[in-house]
DNA sequence: GACAACTTACGAATCAATTCGTATGTTATC
DNA sequence: GATAACATACGAATTGATTCGTAAGTTGTC
């Protein structure tokens, strides 16, 4: 991918997530998946995901009558976008308060330190 | 304190970093140290104060002829809200992941990840 | 006291995101 | 082929954040 990551809204990465986690998916495949969580109509999902095609967050597939969404950026990607903004709209740039933060922001369970400390003393040198 | 911390808004958090690192300021001070940023109208800064002060998020001291105000929410307690937010949106509640795109969000220096490594392990066994 | 410089108050325009109703077209089934 | 079920298209209302112009009050200086 040669474009920048484009940062998208709430609802917007309310969709991504179920296309990253479904792959490919139909409005009402996304709309039934949403639905779980929080409630909102069909076209509304439908709405959104038109106008994701026009941002060119999404690929639209219209060769079946129920059209086929798929998405044109990586969760890793957005996941960096988003971070980055943050980061410095809030920590100053700082990284370190910023996982200082992520550790403290809910209980974090014994697992999961241990796994987040293993993961970094793996990529022990591999700075870029 | 006793209330949960409020999400601010992008410019209400533009803000708070004035307020926190000067600590209590008026509007003319707040607005002197935005304008470095980016371009805005001295009303503009005032009008977003006074719905902070609405809102609950500042406090004003008003016996002065120059309002000064006082940030009612903590630097950290803030990050916090914005960084759990961000974590149950886009990271599907994984703080694994989520400390894992920061480092890679950026080039990180050297020194940056070791002191960030250095941190996580001075704080082995501290999981509340 | 008149004037310049500064302050707050506040209404209103603008903009983006979100939401949904309604219109319209397609498919399948009887 | 009529009907029900389901699809897309699209206009429009709503909401929240942001921006700023203008009015009106206060202060200090000549």
């Amino acid at each position: 991918m040669t474009t920048a990551p484009i940062r998208p809204s709430d609802g917007e990465l309310a969709i991504f997530r179920v296309l990253w986690s479904r792959g490919p998916s139909t409005v009402r495949e996304v709309h039934t998946e949403l639905s779980k969580d929080r409630d909102m109509g069909y076209t509304t999902v439908l709405k959104l995901m038109q106008i994701m095609v026009e941002k060119g967050l999404v690929a639209r597939d219209e060769r079946a009558r129920s059209h086929t969404y798929r998405p044109l950026q990586g969760k890793a990607e957005t996941q960096r976008c988003l971070l980055k903004e943050l980061l410095h709209k809030a920590f100053a740039g700082s990284r370190r308060d910023l996982v200082l933060q992520a550790l403290e922001s809910e209980p974090a369970s014994a697992e999961e330190l241990e796994d987040i400390r293993r993961m970094l003393n793996e990529s022990k040198g591999r700075t870029r």
